[in-house]
DNA sequence: CTATCATGTAACATGTATAGTTACATGAAA
DNA sequence: TTTCATGTAACTATACATGTTACATGATAG
């Protein structure tokens, strides 16, 4: 691959806890999840947050509480993930200043703008083209005839 | 716009003392250079050690030194100029794990991978297809009818 | 030869963002 | 009323780009 990809990991994060939540069912507690991520349970709130307030999951305290999936996994995209944990920066560079008086720098950054506009776009376009149930059904493929994976289980 | 662009700025940094050198001759010093960019000398020197190493920029010291352009502006493409600064990360989200033995991951992994690979590539495209020869024609349009333009005099 | 200039570079300080942790309030169930 | 689990603020740790200081290296002017 090309570059390095490090920081912000919170997408591929939701999505690991999402997917974990759909192998069976719920409710699980932010300890138990963040156990299986190898995390702190305050992360795990934290990055479902913006997921309970859009109903793509359902918390509840207490007793036997702990949180649930409460949306339809073919209708919700990677995209919604994304917007969900409030539409972070997807690129890593950008313009040194965004309104800039300098001709040079309008230049430059109209060209850039040009190439990373037309990267977000597509990665934009390609998160909306997939679904939390097709992500779904292809860890059902990788499990391939084990049983069921039980979260409690889990570790590598 | 989609997300804020923060971080990093040294390509668009960089390709604005290119295009101002590429306005005159040189040479230029990093003070000169950095006054135009409201930054430090050293940031100018920063940035530049990789294209230098490259052979598209030369340096002198002393008396009657600083920084002059070496390559044909024709020739070297914005994708040129990021391979020069060390091909920083280009995406600002990224796997929790980069080989995880757990499945989940797998498929979380596999899928933003291909989401992403396809954004970084197409911007590695994308900056292949603009020279810096390009990006000047461009600014030398947006100068219009004015004189050439003077670093001496820059300051938005 | 030496004073000045300009780069080369290490070292350190700063700003910002994610990730991890502690502490405690809120509320639900046993 | 005790226990469990979320909600959230506040703090720490880590990483990285950026800004700054300090000084060595080398080239030119006189």
């Amino acid at each position: 691959m090309y570059s390095y990809m490090k920081r912000d990991s919170r997408l591929s994060g939701v999505l690991h806890v999402l997917l974990h939540m759909a192998q069976q069912p719920g409710p699980f507690t932010s300890e138990t999840l963040a156990k299986a991520m190898d995390t702190n349970p305050v992360v795990i709130r934290r990055i479902m947050a913006g997921l309970r307030e859009l109903g793509y999951v359902h918390s509840e305290r207490g007793h036997g509480g702990g949180w649930t999936l409460a949306c339809d996994l073919s209708k919700v995209t990677l995209r919604d993930v994304y917007a969900a944990l409030g539409s972070p920066s997807l690129l890593a560079m950008g313009n040194r200043t965004e309104a800039p008086g300098c001709l040079v720098e309008q230049a430059v950054n109209a060209a850039l703008a040009q190439a990373f506009g037309d990267a977000e776009a597509l990665l934009l376009s390609r998160l909306g083209e997939v679904t939390l149930a097709m992500l779904s059904d292809d860890l059902r493929k990788r499990l391939g005839s084990r049983k069921i994976h039980d979260i409690s289980a889990h570790r590598a």
